[in-house]
DNA sequence: TCTGGGGTCCTCCTTCTC
DNA sequence: TCTGGAGAAGGAGGACCC
């Protein structure tokens, strides 16, 4: 382990939902909770004041409901928090050329090899730099690290959240690791938890004293080895920068469990289409069809099948997760269906026809079909008109959806940069209403004077320029953030 | 109460090949 | 030619993470 404390953790506080705070005046100071709002849904992100009552994430939806019935429920919005996690991981970059984003909100960096950072001092220095920085690009806060190791340099970004800092001194780790529980450690969650209380092991010292055959005994030779050295504070694995992909899946969960057999074929089939869509877009090919089927009573089954060699043959996936699919035993219902592609490659081995049986099935269909476009006329309002997203209205401007359903949605008309906004109600098909990208959450500079003080309702909002504070340079608002 | 989506890694078992 | 063992690869399931 390094002498000094150089790794850096960078965890987001409440990101999804501080981004949904930031973009919405009204629900500052406010719970909100980001998740699925589908029956089946469950939380994403709580805000910290949605935290308070108990609210946290992985959590059932309608759980969430009942604890904090007050609460702004919203559906994610991926690009959005996507473009945002690029200007932080852009400010991480300009730090040190060993980043390892974790998710979109949480990165390593190893300032170290940056030359950010050689001791205890220039890295707290470091570490609060970034934090200022962090809060001028993005208004958001973040919660920062810094260790000897990846895995301490995590627990004090635990410890720092939120908003915080706290560094963690080489020689103290082991008294600081010893009374703290196993479930702080990387790699242990409920079942290997239970597995250790069961065996008398609550707390990083009782496992360290438990000793490494005790635990490779309790756990397996890989979990046990692993876990003892963290018991130990040890962890020698480095940032790395560059993750290859090792599979890609697409799945869907089903508000009502699906019986009719056609009806589970037809859903594999356009999991099919998606999965390829995706490994397209990615340049990659893989030689692994899996099946996923959750039935009814939640058991999963996986199934799969592996090929001559790597393909991204759409024909080919399909007719596997087919094959795959005449194997399994749906009676009773499934409630999510999965398709993914493992064995990855970035090539593709033409000499697959033979495993297509029968005519192509076609390229990925770039439209949707006539029966998608029947479903889609079918969409009830909450889906056309989501919570939380932004729309433009012809006359009042910018706002987002705060709810819909029996023909009607409301939208509160507010800005990044406004005031609390008035609320209104439409009729789900008003002609004026239309949707509309988000704004960038910081007030961008205004290139002329004419520019300044967008208000909400004022349709020239979100022109992007550049943000101060912007260190890797260019604009800070991603293209897609603009709005015309 | 009723459990998402997209991943990674590990273990155990079976089958195949040498 | 038969057989057994070792190792690789495939398949299924589970745990974990964010």
């Amino acid at each position: 382990m390094r002498a000094a404390p150089t790794i850096l953790h960078l965890d987001m506080d409440a990101f999804f939902a501080s981004v949904e705070q930031a973009s919405k005046p009204s629900l500052r100071g406010k719970a909100v909770v980001v998740g699925g709002l589908g029956p089946r849904g469950v939380v994403a992100t709580a805000s910290y004041e949605a935290r308070v009552f108990g609210v946290h994430s992985a959590m059932p939806m309608g759980q969430a409901r009942r604890l904090a019935p007050h609460a702004a429920y919203l559906v994610p919005r991926f690009e959005l928090y996507r473009s945002i996690s690029e200007q932080v991981m852009r400010l991480l970059r300009a730090r040190s050329p060993l980043v390892e984003p974790l998710s979109l909100d949480e990165a390593f960096v190893d300032l170290e090899a940056g030359g950010a950072a050689g001791d205890a001092e220039s890295a707290r220095l470091a570490g609060e730099k970034l934090r200022t920085d962090i809060k001028t690009v993005t208004g958001l806060t973040g919660s920062v690290g810094l260790a000897a190791s990846k895995m301490l340099a995590k627990i004090a970004s635990e410890a720092a959240k939120p908003d915080g800092l706290v560094l963690i001194r080489p020689g103290t780790e082991r008294a600081m690791l010893e009374p703290m529980s196993v479930r702080t450690l990387p790699g242990v969650g409920p079942a290997t938890g239970d597995h250790l209380r069961r065996a008398g092991i609550a707390t990083v010292g009782e496992l360290a004293e438990a000793g490494e055959d005790e635990l490779v005994r309790l756990l397996g030779k890989a979990h046990g080895h692993a876990l003892y050295a963290m018991a130990l504070a040890r962890d020698e694995r480095p940032v790395v920068a560059e993750r290859e992909t090792k599979s890609v899946s697409v799945e869907d969960t089903y508000d009502v469990d699906i019986h009719d057999r056609v009806r589970v074929g037809s859903e594999v089939r356009r999991l099919a289409d998606r999965c390829v869509r995706r490994l397209r877009g990615s340049g990659l090919s893989g030689r692994t069809i899996v099946l996923k089927v959750r039935r009814y009573d939640f058991s999963t089954l996986t199934r799969s099948e592996t090929l001559r060699g790597p393909t991204d043959d759409l024909a080919v996936v399909r007719e596997a997760a087919a094959r795959l699919l005449d194997s399994v035993d749906t009676t009773g219902g499934v409630r999510l269906l999965g398709v993914g592609v493992s064995g990855l490659a970035d090539y593709t081995q033409e000499d697959l026809f033979a495993q297509a049986a029968g005519d192509r099935a076609g390229e990925v269909a770039e439209e949707p079909d006539a029966e998608s476009a029947e479903e889609h006329r079918q969409v009830p309002a909450e889906r056309r008109w989501p919570s939380g997203h932004d729309v433009r209205h012809a006359e009042y401007g910018h706002g987002w959806v705060q709810g819909s359903g029996l023909g009607r949605v409301t939208v509160r008309f507010e800005t990044p940069y406004s005031e609390r906004g008035r609320v209104r109600t439409f009729p789900v098909d008003d002609p004026d209403l239309s949707p509309a990208d988000p704004l960038p959450l910081v007030r961008p500079v205004p290139r002329r004077p004419e520019d300044a003080e967008p208000t909400a309702g004022d349709p020239t909002t979100g022109e992007a320029g550049s943000a101060p504070g912007t260190e890797a340079g260019g604009p800070a608002g991603p293209a897609h953030l603009a709005t015309g």
